[in-house]
DNA sequence: ACAGTCGCCTAAACCGGTTTGCTAAACCGG
DNA sequence: CCGGTTTAGCAAACCGGTTTAGGCGACTGT
């Protein structure tokens, strides 16, 4: 009796026309509505356009989820990240990233879905949510759902994460570029580094190799080449924000730490460094250099310019979009791709030769 | 014949298990194995453990869309753009948005779909879209699209639109925070200034009562408080982000306007500018005053803090999705939201009195 | 005049779940 | 011991489309 809407033309609902409702007003079965849309050659010309100017003149347009149902696909693609959501939209490197990722789906025609933890669980998020594959930022392969991911059925490409054999994988070259950084930093004498790290994003675990710890190991290896070394303790990690850079490099500072120059693994925390340098009254790269990783939109505008390992992030997004699509387009026939991308140091001006005078600032320790 | 899998369970397709095979290998119902999961107090408390415990082994995991079909809603919700997402997810301002949706999104238990033209037409990308509603942020009321989406049943929220009564609306005031700006910069002394608009979202129409539109009214209606104009070819549009600033405070320059202070619609914007004016070697706010719009996370870390017009950009994500939602769960019922956010003045670094010599870098026009 | 082909369209099955009656057995008070 | 209420679970309808397997009349060739 709810359905008074198939009978009575006059008191029908609010509702969206269904097909049926087109059939029946143009007259004809709704394989034939159906056909109007989907493969209009297999009617009549006229028939079809007839068709279709009574569904518009209805409103009518097909159901996306019921046309999801039978097609099996959902032409939209996901986009991961174990980090909430709201943490993530203003990280400048998640932007350009997300840019990358748009770029090849709008080309490609697919739609994008964010996905991040429902009530803290990923795979509760990854239930509801309707797509054709994903794209994993951030998410460490060892991490169990990422198994149960694949399980399911989705198709998954890993982003700056240790490549598995099983799913394809976009990836740069961390310890390279790091090591460049450090090397060069290394030449211009600096012997007293601060380094900033990211946090991890599951916290909880060290993630022993996540990306902090691989491009700890270019500036390690770097050092190591001229015979120096990192100490521990002058490796903080912190949240890839300004923010987060402001407030390690106090906390560095006020601890006692005292250095020539900061190697930061995110733009974000070089700036937020830069930032905190200047109010203690130390000018960079007079007193500080300071060198970051990624080279974001705004490096080089800020003041001064900022020396950054760049890495091609719109295009990390877009290739791993592609590697998902492959995958997805022929289901499981093509084996996963794994991309690696190359990452290069760009000097500005943030950089400098270590001061003269470096007793007065750093080597203070034992 | 392709359906083997339905009769022999070892020459089983790679395909994930359907409600059908749970039941089968459970022994119980289509019924019971749905009641399972949605409403195990239907089912004797053993067969719902029985059950699921198959289900895990299985690996059954029930088929979103499927489900999203029969409940008739997705719990996710849409946020649409009139410009490709390419260009959209590294402007600072639409990230910041796009965290306060996301808060409020996650908070209520919804995900994230990110709607765009597909192939140059925002209906078709729509008409793919699954979402509960939509969040449209940048598109005028006038579009012919929201209608179009509004007949197509789905609730949508316009954010920083003109707002009609049949949908809900996010707005801030425009008007009166450019109206501070403005006052200020008056009352500095300043009266030649350039004006930085932000380019119309829909490249076409100058979009009569647009962001741009009602800001410049802002600022004109300060300036004729104290019995001056500014004059139309001092407001120029551009691309709201810091290549655009740039680049037209660089063509207002060589076209030979000469101004004390700039009044930019957006943050990014000013930013370009204080970078232009620098490179001019121009000092701020020594020379040239800059007030921004927006108050974006970096503008307090630029150099000199960047004077400008604070908006609550993460609340009106937040808004907008609160308003949108409360159509949304009681289909129709409730009457469309308008809620409107104050605008605030922030003064940091890059504003000064006008300078004292200005003749010889300013007035320079009849 | 007749079988074969083609063009146009349809009824019914299907996608993978949820929801709505219903039934049969167990329980229950008197 | 009997009618009435729970309890536990099932079959079938349904959500709104697409797709398969034909049906039917007109055309074609012989």
């Amino acid at each position: 009796m709810a359905h008074d809407r198939s009978r009575d033309p006059v008191e029908q609902r609010t509702q969206r026309p269904r097909i049926a409702d087109v059939a029946r007003e143009a007259g004809v079965s709704k394989t034939a509505v159906s056909f109007a849309f989907n493969s209009p050659d297999r009617l009549a010309p006229e028939t079809a356009v007839r068709i279709r100017a009574v569904a518009d003149q209805l409103g009518y347009t097909p159901h996306p989820v019921a046309r999801m149902l039978t097609q099996r696909h959902t032409m939209t693609i996901g986009v991961l990240t174990p980090q909430a959501l709201s943490v993530i939209f203003s990280n400048p490197f998640f932007g350009a990233f997300s840019e990358g990722v748009a770029v090849a789906a709008e080309e490609l025609g697919y739609g994008l879905h964010f996905i991040s933890p429902l009530q803290g669980s990923l795979l509760r998020a990854m239930n509801r949510a309707t797509v054709d594959g994903v794209v994993a930022v951030g998410l460490s392969g060892a991490h169990p759902e990422v198994e149960q991911i694949r399980r399911a059925g989705v198709p998954i490409v890993l982003v700056d994460s240790t490549a598995l054999p099983e799913h394809g994988s976009v990836e740069i070259d961390d310890v390279g570029g790091a090591y460049a950084a450090a090397s060069y930093i290394a030449s211009l004498g600096h012997r007293d580094v601060l380094v900033l790290g990211v946090e991890p994003p599951a916290p909880g675990g060290p993630d022993p190799d996540g990306v902090t710890s691989r491009r700890l190991r270019g500036y390690r290896e770097a050092f190591a080449a001229v015979g120096a070394v990192i100490p521990d303790e002058r490796v903080i990690v912190g949240p890839a924000s300004i923010e987060g850079g402001i407030a390690i490099t106090d906390r560095a500072w006020e601890d006692g730490l005292r250095f020539t120059a900061v190697l930061a693994m995110s733009d974000a925390m070089a700036i937020g460094a830069m930032r905190a340098l200047r109010d203690l009254r130390l000018s960079i790269p007079g007193d500080v250099s300071v060198v970051g990783f990624d080279d974001i939109d705004l490096a080089p505008h800020v003041d001064p310019p900022l020396t950054t390992v760049h890495q091609p992030i719109r295009r990390k997004g877009e290739e791993a979009v592609r590697a998902l699509l492959t995958v997805v387009e022929r289901r499981g026939q093509a084996k996963p791709e794994h991309r690696r991308l190359e990452t290069r140091l760009i000097v500005r001006g943030s950089t400098g030769p270590v001061p003269k005078h470096r007793r007065e600032v750093a080597g203070k320790q034992d």
